[in-house]
RNA sequence: CGGGGCGUGGCGCAGCUUGGUAGCGCGGGUGCUUUGGGAGCACUAGGUCGCAGGUUCGAAUCCUGUCGCCCCGACCA
């Protein structure tokens, strides 16, 4: 390609609509057009890195014996109502874009495919002899996001790889899943990229064992949890870690103490002299299920613990075996519009009684009670006296005549010790996630009535795993880990090309001749190259190739007259003025799977 | 959904407080000069000031509404 016929247009300033440098620089390349919130025209020079990624992908996948289709964008209610996922889907976190069709009949536009695959592959698949299969498609998904933003890293309309596959039992699929797992590792190396993969919450998707791959960049919107060791890594949504011993309470009788408008843990402390650990925190929440009831939660907490709502909703639905739609605290104008005369937040125990919700118009008149592990082992603790202005000192969660479901719901920190070894500690760094891998289990086929028959002649739901890769995403997170204050520099496997020849003068006919020759023979033996024909001044053609971040330049200047070109890395700034044949001989051991 | 900010040529912005012929930089076009790190000079094209109402002799500017975009938040009672 020319870059006189390549569209390039290059801006100086930087755009106000961006604010990460990744999200910049690929707009100041060129490299992307806004059409509206969330929605982005990948141009042609984009268009090439998300091929290249995509080809990586597609290799790696095939030689794990993966099969590639293209599903239906468009996907009629009643799959996803089968799932149970279209109210949660359209409602609740109300991700997915529906519509009807002139029928008044209702679709949704595809944010994830596993209804869609689910069914076709129970229309098609009959046997347990015909098992495993892996299934990948790469195509664009839509997501209505609450709130889209930097660039392609949450779009709203985006490319994804995502992949599905069918077992005869859960072995078979942990095997699968250990494959797609290494897959993947394979994938996000030959990208370029420095990434981990970690346990992760499997969110609305469902099922049992999931893990994400992080790009590590601090813009990452995930904070993520790695032990000193490495043999540990989690999303701070899913990750567990040991508490430190609380301090004990040298007050142990059972006793009220005023506590006159300290509502909160730290002014309790200032004004009693109570360390953290030494009491109770008790939130009221809110969960509204899949069927539409309101459920109040009542949750214990260690004082200086924190509470994590994934793990809560996590509990919650679990609990109550329907998916959660929304959770969260519970206000006071919540409970004025419920007639409920008075909860008194901050000053609430664990054995605050149901009768409080007597007069509740709509929710439900009993609370989940929920404690975390961190108060399990308490044997007396300071908590509100469910009077305002008052707690007491309680001695033994015995005497609480409420039942309380003792579970990790417990945010886990930087610095807490390990589970898995207690001299570990937690670090903290920040990803973009950009792969993810789950084992569903059986959850849709069950829901879908997706059956095989097995070896003894009995109908057995499938057993399933699905994968996902943000490919638009990952372009855009190799951006963030890659570049410098002149702009891109693109991995060498994924680069829009993978090198640029500059022709300093075109009005130089040594130096075009010598540029174009270069051209042709690296065009000849299939290595990506652009040249720079324009008629612009040298200083722009170089701010270009810098801003585009091709891995390799070629020049053709000064010396061009005695056979010499220089050679330029982007990445190790490290510049060589070569002849010719040394030119294509140190690019072909480069490039060492092409000849020249 | 809550809070904050911004909508003025393709891009980045000023002008608005105090109403009176719409400006600057980049980019585009033409010409001359320059020619290895986003050149200089001259000329030139390009804007219903997001949209709709209102106030006024007169509105980019003041008022009301509306749409769009960006940022923060939606965890400790």
């Amino acid at each position: 390609m020319r870059v006189s016929r390549l569209m390039l247009i290059t801006l100086r300033d930087v755009p106000a609509e961006a604010d990460i440098i990744s999200h910049q620089l690929l707009i100041r390349g060129g490299f992307i057009k806004r059409l509206t919130g969330g929605i982005y025209a990948y141009m042609p020079l984009l268009w090439k890195v998300l091929k290249k990624i995509t080809r990586i992908v597609e290799e790696e996948l095939e030689t794990k014996g993966c099969l590639q289709t293209l599903l239906p964008q468009l996907q009629p209610s009643e799959i996803w109502e089968k799932s149970g996922r279209w109210k949660s889907y359209t409602e609740g976190e109300g991700i997915m874009f529906s519509l009807k069709d002139r029928q008044g009949k209702e679709l949704g536009l595809g944010p994830t495919h596993e209804e869609v695959i689910t069914q076709i592959i129970s229309q098609t698949i009959h046997s347990y002899k015909q098992l495993p299969i892996n299934i990948f498609q790469i195509q664009t998904k839509f997501r209505d996001e609450i709130r889209p933003r930097f660039g392609l890293m949450r779009s709203r309309e985006f490319i994804m790889k995502d992949a599905y596959s069918f077992h005869e039992n859960e072995y078979d699929l942990q095997s699968t899943y250990a494959e797609m797992r290494n897959a993947y590792k394979n994938i996000f190396t030959k990208c370029g990229l420095d990434f981990v993969c970690v346990d992760a919450d499997s969110g609305a998707i469902g099922g049992a064992a999931s893990q994400e791959f992080m790009v590590t960049a601090d813009s990452g919107e995930d904070l993520i949890l790695i032990s000193t060791d490495g043999k540990y890594g989690a999303n701070q949504e899913k990750a567990v870690s040991t508490f430190e011993e609380g301090e004990s309470l040298a007050n142990n009788k059972p006793s009220i103490i005023k506590t006159t408008n300290q509502k909160t843990i730290e002014e309790l402390c200032k004004y009693n002299d109570f360390h953290p650990s030494q009491i109770v925190k008790v939130l009221a929440y809110l969960a509204t299920c899949d069927d539409n009831k309101k459920h109040p939660v009542l949750i214990s907490i260690r004082g200086d613990q924190e509470l994590n709502e994934i793990k809560l909703s996590n509990e919650i639905s679990h609990k109550l075996k329907r998916n959660i739609l929304a959770i969260r605290a519970i206000s006071n104008e919540d409970i004025q519009k419920q007639g409920i005369d008075d909860i008194p937040f901050g000053f609430i125990g664990p054995d605050l009684s149901d009768n409080v919700l007597l007069k509740a118009k709509v929710w439900e008149k009993t609370f989940i009670r929920l404690a975390d592990n961190s108060v399990k082992g308490l044997k007396s603790f300071i908590c509100g006296n469910n009077i305002k202005d008052e707690h007491k000192v309680f001695y033994n969660w015995s005497l609480i005549n409420t039942k309380q479901v003792v579970c990790d719901i417990r945010k886990a920190k930087p610095g807490d010790r390990c589970i898995h070894d207690e001299t570990q500690n937690l670090q903290e760094c920040r990803g973009i996630e950009i792969g993810h891998i789950f084992q569903l289990g059986t959850k849709y086929s069950k829901s879908l009535n997706a059956t095989f028959t097995n070896e003894k002649g009995i109908e057995d739901p499938f057993w399933m795993g699905c994968y996902g890769i943000g490919i638009s995403r990952l372009a855009q997170a190799a951006v963030e880990q890659n570049h410098d204050d002149l702009g891109i520099i693109w991995p060498v496997s994924i680069a829009p090309f993978e090198v640029i020849i500059i022709i300093a003068n075109v009005k130089d006919t040594e130096q075009k001749n010598i540029g174009e020759e270069i051209y042709q023979k690296l065009i000849q033996t299939q290595i990506d190259a652009l040249l720079d024909d324009r008629d612009e001044r040298a200083g722009i053609k170089f701010k270009d190739a810098d801003l585009i971040g091709i891995p390799w330049r070629i020049v053709a200047g000064r010396e061009a007259k005695s056979g010499l070109v220089e050679l330029h890395n982007r990445k190790s700034k490290t510049t060589e003025i070569l002849d010719l044949s040394s030119v294509f001989k140190k690019l072909s051991e480069e490039f060492n799977t092409k000849k020249l």
